[in-house]
DNA sequence: GCCGTTTTCGGCCCGACTGTTTTCAGTCG
């Protein structure tokens, strides 16, 4: 059983218990262990074996007994019996904004109602206003939030996100006076996808910042514009909300804004620990009553006895433990790449020339770049046969000659068959300086089938990096079924790089496994599989991915300088094949 | 149900908004 559907399970429990009034803290205690589980690295499967299940944060004897029996059996019998306590389906209502569990309790008893759509038709019959502590406003309220649900499809992934807020933080600069304006939220958290998009900004006066950001072009519809806060809802559905504050309060509002909830749950009852009470405003001595302000969050958790804890690490985990022990990593950071080891061009389906390719990267300053144009496997658009490979070869030779301070890698993208066996010969292979195996094809094999051909691959001594090893497409095609721990052993044991893939709509290697390859020590490379020149600009995804999976600079290969880099992967003797 | 720089028992994050009330319950982030 995977830790996606136990969490499922813990949150449905979860939510049974509030509707059963139970005991608020227990019910927290789920919903703990259900972000903890969400966000764990490794399979619970595999540490219910190990009886290392009490390690898990939020994890204690009632919830390691509950995955146990639901790893060994499949089945839960506590589950099971508060599920028939309710009529089927009733906390579906639960995900109904503005329902809560009092809420759902009562419409299921008094109307029977079970269902969104059976809600729907209870509100428009009217049968909702005048319940108890239910009016007219609070039922069309619903009624607008069921209408809105339907809507919205549901989370979008952050490569879409990024460029809008971009946009938007570029237009409240140039035409209002706002400081520190920047995204909080999953955001800046650099979660894969976001729900909403949270800004926090400082301004003397709020007021004209608040006006000009609900009459920005992009806002569709005002939900509510304050005296220091303004939601909006822009192009594609998606929420925006604005909080304008005094410059020195920003710090313990961006911290409180960022979250993750857990992180700020987890805070705060350290923080009571030490008789201090946290709120976005700042920190309160439980004693005194006294409120401290932070203009900047480094001073707030300092206050806290604490460093900054990067936000992409803020996930209810282990940080703040650590943090408090001194033994947080350097995270990995934009700037420490050096190169990257794959992109296209347009000898295949890129749309940039291999030299275009070369003078971007050079101007982020890279040392080198991998040309990874795919093989001629069938399906794929333009790939390369074994005579274009050596034409390449022989152009970027050239290339390399010419250009100054970037060095170019000769290389390729080759897929893997369903076999497992590769699209080009190893003859080739091993000319090349950097071979990526990629799976493009048979996303639907088993388990078995789809591990045993990326271990095959993995195997063969020319291969030098796993692509985007879950092949998933965010929002678009799930990932196939693949056991990732088998891919991982056999990267160490293979010496195969795994690929981070820097795409938005990819981010494969994902956070949980970026973090899982780093600590059984895979190496690992953030590559952004740019298919023109301003896709290489991608990288800052990757690398939010790594810092999410706790890497540092030295978990990263293309970290290296071009030295370091050439000595890892193999070195192609080009003449031999370029004479044949 | 979890957990420990007060505690193995007795605590458990905090503030704001909304609508329905007549002082507050319910919900959200």
């Amino acid at each position: 059983m995977k830790n996606s559907e136990i969490a499922k399970v813990f949150q449905d429990i979860a939510d049974l218990l509030e509707l059963k009034g139970e005991n608020p803290f227990k019910i927290r205690a789920y919903q703990r262990a259900v972000r903890s589980i969400e966000h764990l690295p490794v399979e619970l499967e595999k540490l219910a074996k190990e009886d290392k299940l009490r390690e898990v944060p939020g994890v204690g004897e009632a919830i390691a007994k509950k995955i146990t029996e639901l790893v060994t059996t499949g089945k839960l019998e506590f589950y099971e019996k508060l599920k028939a306590e309710f009529p089927e389906g009733i906390s579906t209502l639960l995900d109904v904004p503005g329902i809560g569990p009092k809420t759902a309790m009562a419409l299921s008893s008094e109307l029977g109602v079970k269902s969104v759509d059976e809600l729907e038709a209870a509100i428009v019959g009217g049968k909702v206003a005048g319940l108890y502590r239910l009016g007219d406003k609070t039922a069309k309220n619903i009624l607008h939030q069921v209408q809105a649900l339907r809507r919205k499809d549901q989370r979008i992934p952050l490569g879409e996100a990024l460029p809008i807020v971009e946009e938007i933080v570029a237009g409240l600069k140039e035409k209002t006076k706002v400081k520190n304006l920047v995204p909080a939220g999953s955001l800046r958290r650099f979660r894969e996808t976001i729900g909403d998009i949270d800004l926090m900004g400082t301004a003397d006066d709020a007021r004209p910042v608040i006006d000009t950001f609900t009459t920005l072009p992009q806002v569709k519809e005002v939900l509510v514009s304050g005296m220091t806060k303004a939601s909006v809802v822009i192009s594609g559905e998606l929420q925006t909300d604005l909080r304008i504050v005094e410059h020195d309060c920003f710090g313990s509002l961006l911290q409180y804004f960022t979250g993750s909830k857990q992180h700020n749950i987890n805070l705060r009852e350290r923080a009571r620990r030490q008789g201090l009470s946290l709120s976005e405003y700042g920190i309160t001595s439980l004693k005194s009553g006294q409120t401290e302000k932070f203009a900047t969050e480094t001073a707030f958790y300092q206050r806290l006895g604490l460093p900054l804890i990067p936000p992409e690490i803020r996930e209810g985990g282990e940080e703040i433990e650590r943090a408090g022990h001194g033994t947080l990593p350097r995270l990995v950071e934009l700037g420490d790449i050096r190169g990257d080891f794959h992109v296209h061009t347009d000898w295949s389906d890129g749309h940039d020339s291999i030299e275009a390719m070369a003078l971007a990267a050079k101007a982020l300053g890279y040392q080198y770049l991998g040309i990874t144009d795919h093989s001629g496997g069938r399906g794929i658009a333009h790939g390369l046969s074994v005579e274009r490979v050596i034409e390449q070869m022989r152009e970027i030779k050239q290339l390399n000659e010419r250009l100054d301070d970037i060095r170019l890698l000769s290389g390729i993208e080759v897929d893997i068959r369903a076999d497992g066996s590769l699209d080009l010969p190893d003859e080739l292979l091993q000319e090349l300086d950097v071979v990526i195996a990629a799976v493009h094809s048979g996303f639907g094999e088993s388990q078995q089938q789809m591990t045993g051909r990326m271990i095959a691959a993995m195997e063969n001594p020319n291969v030098d990096i796993l692509a985007h090893p879950t092949c998933r497409l965010l929002a678009e095609r799930e990932p196939v079924a693949v056991d990732m721990e088998a891919v991982f052993q056999a990267a160490t044991r293979t010496d195969t790089m795994l690929e981070i893939n820097a795409m938005p709509s990819r981010l494969d290697l994902k956070d949980i496994h970026a973090y899982r390859a780093r600590e059984l020590g895979v190496k690992l490379a953030i590559n952004t599989d740019a298919h023109a020149t301003n896709q290489l600009r991608f990288m800052r995804f990757g690398v939010g991915v790594a810092r999410r999976g706790w890497c540092q600079a030295r978990d990263i290969v293309n970290t290296g300088a071009v030295k370091e880099i050439t000595r890892q992967l193999n070195q192609g003797a080009i003449t031999q094949w370029i004479k044949s």
